[in-house]
DNA sequence: ATTCTAACA
DNA sequence: TGTTAGTA
C-alpha cells in the first residue's frame, strides 16, 4: 500500500481556481486579503490544497445566496472552533437574509401594484380624453 | 509563461 | 473588484 503520501496531488495554483470557477485571480486574493483563505506559500507564490478548494466553494455559494464576505468570514472561522455555533450562525444568517429578501418582495409587490394602478389610470384618462 | 504586490478606477 | 505596471 502506498501509505499517505504527506502532500499528494491535492495541489492547485491560483490560476487553476479561477479557472474552475469562473473567478477572476484578483478575486481570490481579494477573498485573502480579506480572511476567508489562507492558502500556503512558496516564496510569494500562493499554493491552494483541497482546504483552501473547498472553502472557495462556500465563499462563491455564499456569495450567491446573497451574503456579505463578512458574514462568510465569521462563518468560516467557526469551522476550526465551535461546530455547533457555526450551525447556530448560520441559521441565524439564513433567517435574516430570508428575513430581508421577504421584505423587499414585500416592497416590490407593492410598488408594482403602484405602478399598474397608475398606467390602469392613465388609460382611463386617455379613453375619456379621446 | 505565471504569479506577486501595489496603486488607481 | 478590474486593470495596469514592474518583478521574481
Amino acid at each position: 500500500m502506498t501509505s499517505t503520501p504527506p502532500e499528494s496531488q491535492d495541489l492547485f495554483a491560483i490560476a487553476e481556481l479561477a479557472r474552475e470557477f469562473g473567478i477572476s485571480t484578483r478575486a481570490i486574493r481579494f477573498y485573502e486579503s480579506k480572511g476567508l483563505l489562507s492558502p500556503e506559500r512558496v516564496g510569494a507564490t500562493r499554493i491552494f490544497r483541497k482546504r483552501d478548494r473547498a472553502r472557495l466553494i462556500l465563499i462563491l455559494r455564499g456569495k450567491r445566496l446573497g451574503f456579505t464576505l463578512r458574514d462568510i468570514s465569521d462563518y468560516l472561522s467557526l469551522y476550526d472552533a465551535d461546530r455547533a455555533q457555526q450551525v447556530n450562525l448560520l441559521a441565524d444568517k439564513v433567517d435574516e437574509r430570508l428575513a430581508l429578501l421577504e421584505r423587499q418582495r414585500d416592497d416590490l409587490e407593492t410598488t408594482i401594484r403602484e405602478l399598474r394602478e397608475i398606467k390602469q389610470l392613465a388609460q382611463e384618462r386617455l379613453q375619456k380624453a379621446g
